[in-house]
DNA sequence: CATGAATGAGATTTCATTCAT
DNA sequence: CATGAATGAAATCTCATTCAT
């Protein structure tokens, strides 16, 4: 990681973020300490403290802007109108585009919820459930006009959001799929399920 | 939480394992202390190194066994000769069960993998492998046998196990939902997708 | 100083109140560290919070404990029956006696009040309050049968207090005057005032 | 409290003084930080140190300056060639006066004596000395003329300097009580003691 | 087998102070 | 002359762990 000796100006906040991110991604937030991330920042433990008011306001500050972020784009990712269908294969795709490009942010706003106090704890569910939100509307109304099969679209949504967001657990960039690819294979799993639908069952 | 005060005996082992699936799975292996888990046993701290190596062993005595247990009943609960499509229902349906009635237990032993020393820490993985390969491997018979479509049985299976373990985060067993009828919800998304097959395009 | 190194048991406590005694009274409660209160016992630093909480209730008890004791010692050494002058004579005798045996509690119950949290800060206070009253009580009575001249018994209280707790401030016991001197200079002082009444002015 | 916020020029070195002035009266030396000081100023911790050269020269410049303007003003106020008895009276009424309208000050002057470095508490105790020697001087030609009564004319100034200054404990200046009656009420208390002298035991 | 007390390492945080801009 | 940011030292407190009793 770049280490900016002695940095100065308001780009120790953003260097103080970036290690953040990948310390508390790689050892958890509880586990880290504020001498490994001043370490990695290359600067003094108590020099945290100009920018930061404690440990906890660094990842409530990671966590609140990744939800923020996901929450702007997912909106303007999904189109208002379009049929649910379409709304479905859109949330996939900005989904996994977004998740993979970020896997740090989405890792640690999933598993270090419990870290965070109770107040900051409230405000990322509340994001959060806005998110999942987004999903669950689509399912209804796709089950709503029988384009969707969807007895329960909460746990639906739950399902779905779990595979998806699964994928940050073992995805490498350098790996042997694309993230085109990946795409393709969770739609196609979402949408028409992993049997092969037996052709002479359907016949007439 | 039960509080066996002043516990004798081999109970005291079996107080200790209980109080620690509590308390780490509500506030992570590293945000718990030993005084606390002391606390909730009813015994002081340093009795329970009359019991324990250390804090990771507790860890690992919960994970490993946990891990057995699971690797030990996937194998009964699928039926080896039967073809893949048999079998991945009964995976399913396996995986579902056991998770909704261990929650705890799986939470730990997905969410705690990195509090876990190296030397743990790979055994856990290569039970975990193994676990995984149960369901790889009827995958990957079903796209042999053109049963299931699965271009990459391993993001496939991933993704199933993803999803499926993803219901523990959210399940409460008072909720409105039964097991079967998360078992079913899950088995038909799983198999047929969720969308709804349009019979017309299907007709010949 | 006694250095009970390495001390085991119900001394440790005595030691750790014995030092801080000694420390604060030097230093004042604010400017010492718990390090050196530490050294002082011949324990690590952490190794206090076995008997104490925080740094906080090391005060408080200091304080508490002096004025629980000063104020059940006053009510035995003033006679209930007696008249305001004896009494007054006695509460002399018996504040001098005693804070310049124990200056440093003394001491610190006066100037540390400020570094009391408030709980704390109320209870000492209401403590100091009921001591005061029983000199206060005195000057009211004397006023009463007019043996004593006080038209403010409280200010006239106050006044006397100050004037004999100031004693703390330089007294040493190695010193040239005795306790006894003491207490016959200041019952002198308070009763007669320091003007030689001119036998002139007081013939008939 | 006045918030001189971003103050400018020479007005800010006076700011400072009266800020040090009110928060270490309140908290003492020890538990004020600089960034409180720079708070309650309107400036930043580090801009201090345009005016002052450290925390502790702050203390000492308030506990100085208090320490010469007394001196200078009780050589004033206490008439040189009057008898012994006139000076008591004319020291009584400077002190409490001079007193009861600066309490800051000589409540710092007082209880802050420990916080000062050994070069500082030397030059601040030696003035005290010779505060403390102008009413010393008074009761010894009091004593020499048999005007006062003061077998021990040091300990009988401390007495009446201890209760002098404790007025400015309890004082309020909204209080029932006036300067001039307080004055009266501590020099009759001084003067001629608290007992009602009986006049049978005077008759001739 | 439990306990109370000790340890030593270390965590978060505070603070006086410095200095380039 | 003010500021923002850095430093380095230290403070309080926590914690896993050990061990004599």
């Amino acid at each position: 990681m770049a280490r900016t000796a002695g940095s100065h100006g308001p780009k120790t906040m953003e260097a103080i973020r970036k290690a953040a991110l990948t310390l508390i991604y790689r050892k958890g937030y509880e586990a880290i300490t504020l001498r490994q991330l001043a370490d990695a920042v290359g600067i003094q433990p108590g020099s945290l403290y100009n920018h930061v008011r404690n440990k906890q306001d660094i990842l409530f500050d990671l966590v609140h802007d990744h939800m923020t972020t996901l929450l702007a784009e997912v909106e303007q990712a999904v189109p208002a109108e379009a049929p649910p269908l379409v709304q479905l294969e859109a949330f996939i795709a900005f989904h996994v585009g977004y998740h993979i490009t970020r896997r740090e942010q989405v890792f640690i706003a999933n598993s270090e919820l419990r870290s965070l106090e109770p107040g900051n704890h409230a405000a990322v569910v509340a994001l959060r459930k806005r998110y999942e939100g987004v999903l669950i509307d689509v399912l209804r109304r796709g089950a709503a006009d029988g384009s969707l099969r969807a007895d329960d679209p909460t746990i639906a949504a739950y399902a779905i959001l779990s595979m998806l967001t699964g994928i940050c657990s073992w995805y490498q960039p350098s790996g042997r799929k694309s993230a085109d690819q990946l795409v393709n294979l969770h739609r196609d799993l979402i949408l028409r399920g992993i049997v092969v639908q037996d052709p002479a069952s359907l016949a007439c």
